[in-house]
DNA sequence: CCTGTCATG
DNA sequence: CATGTCAGG
């Protein structure tokens, strides 16, 4: 094939300066994928520059797979306020979306992404408007899981919750994880969607690592939220859903990326309500993770929350990883 | 009582400064009814002072009895795009609100009006956010009448449509003809709430004389809406509508005061569609109108279409009539 | 196209 | 409080 060129697809604004930028990082050839050759699998044309980066911040620049996640709350909305091009400078290769709240082709429109040659593939929810998931990749995946087994009939939220992409070294879950909901009516349903989820994690890890990459509904830690006492009985923060999440993580011993690396920092979130200006005083909820298998924990370079990028309650969050 | 002073109601941003214009008008003493004094009837306070006007103007300033007529179209939407300042200006006596489309409490304190002394009265829809009336007096009416009686049981659109305020000299009815709706679904319906609506002014002519006032929902003839021919199908020119209005106009001997004083006049419209820049290319439709009893012909001064005034797709409208 | 409702977050 | 739907105009 082309072992020195890095072939991958130009869409949602990646402009030929960004991919001039990741050619020099990355010292190899980049090239948008303007012609119809087929989209190369990930990673074998993306040899590690690592050791050459001096500081944390060049490793992050160098690092040869980020995956960007970001609950959009709404594509429509979103695009009316906010533009791909802030965060794709910070050049993804993989893009997960939750809440898309959207139709497939009003998507791909929305994301001025080319149908024929563009690996964008979507989960949408049965009911019009909720939910709904994308995964955008730069590369092309193995294989693209839609949505996952339910248990005893179970189909609450299982539409448009959950959409995986298998690489050569790993799968990538894209997850929105249902919310309780007021009065934590869909407690019970999410509880038991937990354990679906959890079975299918595990499934897919007996044979590659993965990153789970999402919306998680959940704050893990006293320090994932501003107000933890105020909060045990609301939805994101009961003891069954934390317990849930970490009976999730312990099975499969996947690693917190961000808690990982930044144990013990505080005032370090994801969502702020729309309500009473949360986030200008950042008053929030980490809701938002990648959670790794413990196979990859040597790869990974980094996180980072953009806090400041705006256009929804959630903000977009990258992870870094390298390969050598 | 008070034979030289002009006590009206003071609310919705009627100022000082308007009321010290109308008691030069009027040559009265014009005050707010800020004490708890009896708020008088209409007109025996007001003498004429029409003979001392020179141009059409000046008569329409000095006009002793003003209404004003304005599908708002959502009282809410309306108050974050406009204030009542500007129409207010034009000193109206009584203002006839159609689709208010709130609930009684919130129409008060949207138009700043006070509970206790305002003569504020509003008939609203069983069902949610639909239609709504709203009928606001500078003088205490006589009566007030809700709706209008139904014959066998119908009850469609009974309710929102219709309120009535009975003066010494008149009735002034503030009417919102139910829409026909997409594909004409409701024009059976609305033909019959008219048969019925035509019933009650039969009835309340037999006692005074009546200014219907309002949005009737259908234009009268080929030069009231922009595309005549295009419409004969659509909901508010079909041959129906039109002759079911023609029908009460001619059985009541009611006037269109627009085109009794302007009977050639094109482009003269009162509604234009949101879509398609409609109102900025006046394209559009008459669809409110001041239908008066004949035996008001002598007291009409004129009429004015605000077709500059926005807050929403239809224009308020005045009636100047003096009473000597 | 723009207003309301309502369910979800 | 903000984003969807849907019915109404």
């Amino acid at each position: 094939e082309h072992p020195h060129k890095h072939r991958r697809l130009a869409f949602i604004d990646e402009s030929a300066e960004d991919r001039e930028r990741l050619a020099q990082d990355r010292r190899v050839e980049v090239e948008a994928n303007v012609d119809e050759a087929p989209i190369p699998h990930l990673l074998p044309l993306c040899p590690s520059t690592l050791a050459t980066a001096q500081s944390q911040e060049a490793k992050l620049r160098v690092s040869n797979f980020r995956v960007l996640s970001w609950n959009i709350a709404g594509l429509s909305a979103f695009l009316q306020k906010n533009t791909w091009r802030e965060i794709n400078a910070y050049l993804p290769d993989v893009i997960c979306l939750q809440e898309t709240k959207i139709q497939s082709n009003e998507l791909l429109e929305g994301l001025g992404v080319d149908v024929g040659t563009s690996c964008a593939y979507w989960h949408q929810s049965v009911v019009k408007g909720h939910a709904g998931v994308a995964l955008l990749s730069k590369f092309k995946p193995i294989n693209v899981l839609y949505g996952f087994p339910r248990s005893n009939g179970r189909t609450f939220s299982e539409k448009g919750h959950v959409i995986t992409a298998e690489y050569d070294r790993m799968f990538v879950v894209n997850a929105y994880v249902p919310n309780s909901s007021m009065k934590l009516k869909n407690l019970e349903e999410r509880l038991a969607w937990d354990v679906d989820f959890r079975g299918f994690l595990a499934e897919l890890q007996t044979r590659k690592p993965v990153i789970v990459a999402g919306d998680l509904n959940c704050a893990r830690l006293d320090i994932d939220l501003t107000y933890p006492t105020k909060n045990h009985k609301n939805p994101g923060f009961t003891e069954q859903e934390r317990h849930s999440l970490a009976h999730t993580m312990d099975e499969l011993r996947l690693i917190d990326v961000y808690r990982h690396i930044y144990p013990e920092e505080t005032g370090a979130y994801t969502f702020w309500s729309n309500r009473s200006n949360a986030r200008s005083k950042n008053i929030g909820w980490r809701l938002d993770y990648f959670l790794l298998s413990t196979a990859l924990r040597e790869s990974i370079c980094g996180v980072k929350h953009f806090t400041t990028i705006g256009g929804s309650d959630h903000c977009p969050i990258m992870l870094y990883l390298n390969f050598p």
